[in-house]
DNA sequence: AGTACCATGTTGCAAGTACAACATATTCTC
DNA sequence: GAGAATATGTTGTACTTGCAACATGGTACT
């Protein structure tokens, strides 16, 4: 992967390699499966992934991972709890062979330009977050539904729109069944609520606020 | 309210008072119920709470206005959207007469200190809500209720601990109904998953992970 | 066009949840 | 301790959801 200062880390840095290397990044292979951050792992740095891909896993009471996220190419990850310096809540995997590199953080914190970058990645995640938790707070899915269009009504600024999600990637992103949230858009659109097909949505409703 | 470098915006600042003087911050006093930050405003800032609280709400679709969090005196808000130059998704008011400090990100920026205190803020407050959405994220409120209390274990290091909140307050944190939960809770202890007694909980379960 | 494959929609059913209304328990105030 | 106020637990009902199984429709490939 080619590193370019049009990333949100390296926006306003001249030579991003040049400064990978004043920070003494290092960069690590990993095999397809193989495990980059273990639960619990108290890491001082955070890292990008060159080549590859990585899952975010979660394991719960049972035993089962799921899967909190991916991380693909030119995406950082674990700058949360790296920068808190608290022991990682989730496992980290390899998706398939990966390489990602380690920016270690007590020298990251003394470049003034990186550390603002870190900071609005930061805050974009931040602000995804809780948008996502916006809409899981409503208490059926057809209201998850409806903040959820209402979301990308807004970021498209118009009633027509597509999504990049599929159903499957859309009921498990509002943490529903892909064929509970089938029967709720059906509904919806019998009720003369919205139209669709596939990932086209029109909505006709209005926000009242 | 007194400033003290005991806060995490201010740790390893000697002089705060002084910090703030450099920084030109100013303060601004709101009336009970007036309005902090509107929904849609760009603020090229971030603020403090120096005295009384503010609510962050968010209205739906209907127009009702749904509480997201409280902020209380010492703590900051606005920091995510603020840095990232976006619109304002929330609306915030003043939960009773308060006064704010503002903080001018183009000067915070320069201040190396306090921007990597304000890179913690945002992470703590990112893994804050990775862990709630870890819980919305499950299936069954019965599932929520697990999830909840494992953190709640992982977090007190035992498998007996009370936890902050009410029992309202706790379905409202998993987006649920408070009879719904009750009847949860007491399904899980005829089970012999679990014990409590109003806040005070003992985990009879194991996780297997 | 034919086939296979995948995404989406539909149906039936069992289980879970929201909501309301009421019952009980706890805490607070006097 | 009495009574009020608040918090928690319980019950019943209508509805929603999860899940499984199947139907349909579109797309890609040959």
């Amino acid at each position: 992967m080619v590193l370019s200062n049009r990333t949100t880390l390296f926006c306003g840095i001249d030579d991003p390699a040049k400064m990978i290397e004043k920070l003494g990044c290092r960069e690590e292979s990993f095999q397809k499966d193989s495990i980059i951050v273990h639960k619990g792992d108290i890491i001082r740095s955070f890292a990008m992934v060159l080549d590859g891909s990585a899952s975010v896993l979660r394991y719960d009471i049972e035993g089962n991972g799921n899967l909190v996220s991916v991380i693909d190419e030119g995406e950082i990850f674990a700058e949360a709890f790296g920068v808190e310096g608290s022991p990682s809540p989730v496992t980290i995997v390899a998706r398939e062979n990966a390489t990602v590199l380690w920016f270690p953080l007590d020298k990251v914190l003394e470049e003034r330009t990186l550390v603002c970058n870190l900071l609005i990645v930061s805050a974009e995640r931040n602000l995804f977050l809780t948008k996502r938790l916006e809409h899981l707070s409503k208490r059926s899915l057809r209201d998850k539904v409806l903040s959820f269009l209402e979301e990308m009504r807004e970021k498209n600024g118009s009633d027509e729109f597509d999504i990049e999600l599929d159903r499957q990637e859309m009921a498990d992103y509002l943490a529903s069944d892909r064929s509970a949230l089938s029967l709720v858009l059906s509904k919806l659109r019998k009720e003369g609520m919205l139209d669709f097909r596939k990932n086209h949505f029109v909505l006709k409703f209005t926000p009242k606020a």
